[in-house]
DNA sequence: CCTAATTCTTGACACAGTAAAGAATTGGCA
DNA sequence: TGCCAATTCTTTACTGTGTCAAGAATTAGG
């Protein structure tokens, strides 16, 4: 478990800034804590709860934040139907559960491993990149 | 084949809205047959094509009717990430596949028919009834 | 320390979709 | 057929999410 907790821990966000071409500064560094600490939040609230750390930040900061970090793989984007787009900072392969009323979202690890559904059996010439499952139902709070 | 011929041809739309409890007006039958002769289109498309055909026709009008078909399961409505939701009027099982370039939806017969990863392990307490495949690549256009 | 490149702030804007109120249409029933 | 209640359509205004653009501030590297 010490390994895991290596690997979860700092995980030295600085590092992966800088391993991805990117500047590593105060208001990126608030966004990921923002981010981890707010599992499957969106923009705005990513926008209050970074307020709270640094006093202020500009809207659109976060929102390049969010954008760039997305785009190399530090956070990953989701964006239920319904609802706007939502971050995290896992970026292993899960799925995700999504409530129809309120517009919740859960982790859900993927189902049989290696996801046998996944490989569409006709890519009809697209270069098929993800496979994305979104299960939707209602969580145990609107039922 | 004449089967399926008989089941595609007019579909008697009015009857579905009926059976639905919903009102048959001139409206919603140019709006069912705009989504069937533009498979994926938005919204915005839909009601260009409606417009062609009534000659006016509100946006509301058009928002109205695809929410309401939508609800009742007469048409289906996709919304993929980073595009404005789109409507088909298949609403049988099948997936997506979208372009991340242009948008661009088409549809993917299911891999592996009964998809046994659509059956999550743990459902957390939600009330699971659906799971949405959505494949992302880039389209042979787009390439 | 200095410079170039990147990033942040501010303010305006675009787009999809919803809200509300009144006019028009539909469907059932006498 | 004619009428009434319920539903639906039109019009207008509005909300929320996200982007664009220009200039000020910060970062990285020598």
């Amino acid at each position: 478990m010490s390994k895991s907790e290596i690997s979860q821990d700092p995980i030295d966000i600085s590092k992966s800034l800088k391993e991805a071409g990117l500047q590593v500064t105060a208001q990126r560094l608030a966004v990921y804590r923002a981010v981890e600490n707010n599992p499957h939040a969106m923009a705005d609230e990513i926008c209050q709860a970074v307020k709270m750390e640094l006093g202020v930040i500009s809207r659109q900061a976060v929102y390049d934040a969010l954008n760039a970090m997305s785009e190399h793989g530090i956070l990953r984007r989701i964006q239920p139907a319904g609802s706007a787009a939502r971050y995290e900072h896992r970026v292993d392969n899960h799925h995700h559960l999504s409530c129809r009323s309120c517009g919740n979202v859960i982790d859900i690890d993927c189902a049989v491993g290696e996801a046998p559904c996944l490989v569409a059996e006709n890519d009809h010439g697209y270069q098929i990149d993800e496979a994305e499952v979104i299960y939707w139902g209602i969580c145990p709070d609107c039922q």
